[in-house]
DNA sequence: CGAATACTTGCAGCATTGTTGCAAAAGTAC
DNA sequence: GTACTTTTGCAACAATGCTGCAAGTATTCG
């Protein structure tokens, strides 16, 4: 049984093709992938429908997390901390490489805390940072 | 001749009906708006295309800024800081209400510097935090 | 002011993206 | 293997975003 077969398992969900090889295309990925990334390189052909109702699952069991973007898309990403259903905790920072278009996790990078106003609590902090990463530069 | 009239003047835009209504909508709502939001209650009908276009217009002014999410929508604030054509700099943090819903623009806190690994440059940086707000709490 | 020019708007039509219900297929448990 | 549960694909639909073009406004300049 291996690491992927094993982490469905522990999630209580059942072992597909389809999610297999949608979590082994993660795994075979360096940057952040957008749905059509998915529905175009996951190796054959699943139905949009599958790749969406995939990927929110994926989510909701803390195995990728969503990177926030300006442009009407969102990327998804593998969780590398220990997340579980329920409790994400992804608090690393994400950089875009504006040259090769590349998302990348940081994951030695915290989120650092920022000072709110009186009376606004925190609860999660999501930041990107863009410019040029090293392989580009 | 009033602020908004003069605001388009100082960027070379025509003053017309729809414009005005549209950043009207903007000065007197508090938290950040969707375009659909602006579509519904900018006081009038305005054609979808017309909103797309008069916000990207608004955007490449310099007039207002989007603030990134991850719901596949984004979000449109106003400029406060003396943002321009072609160079934007909005570097304060957003704040998403998880109780009301509301993206609300801390023009005091400033987005924070973070030490990138070697090799990465950072050029811009957006940094989202969620929680409960001052109304809320 | 009024005509010529430049810009903006709305419409039609299209492409993409995201959602739901349902029946068939695949996976799981016994 | 059989019964049950979960997942998938299809169809249909809704929402979102974009482009070209003709008509309507705003601006400029005489």
């Amino acid at each position: 049984m291996d690491n992927i077969t094993s982490l469905f398992k522990k999630n209580g969900l059942s072992i597909t093709d389809g999610r297999k090889k949608i979590l082994s295309y993660f795994l075979n990925s360096e940057g952040a992938l957008t749905h059509a990334d998915v529905e175009k390189n996951a190796g054959e052909h699943f139905d949009r429908v599958t790749v969406y109702r995939t990927l929110q699952t994926f989510v909701d069991k803390g195995i990728i997390h969503q990177i926030p973007t300006t442009d009407n898309s969102i990327l998804y990403a593998l969780c590398k901390d220990d997340c579980g259903a329920g409790h994400h905790h992804d608090d690393h920072v994400h950089f875009i490489c504006e040259e090769c278009e590349k998302t990348i996790c940081l994951d030695g990078v915290m989120v650092p805390q920022v000072k709110l106003p009186r009376g606004f609590k925190p609860r999660h902090s999501e930041m990107v940072v863009k410019g040029i990463c090293d392989d580009c530069k």
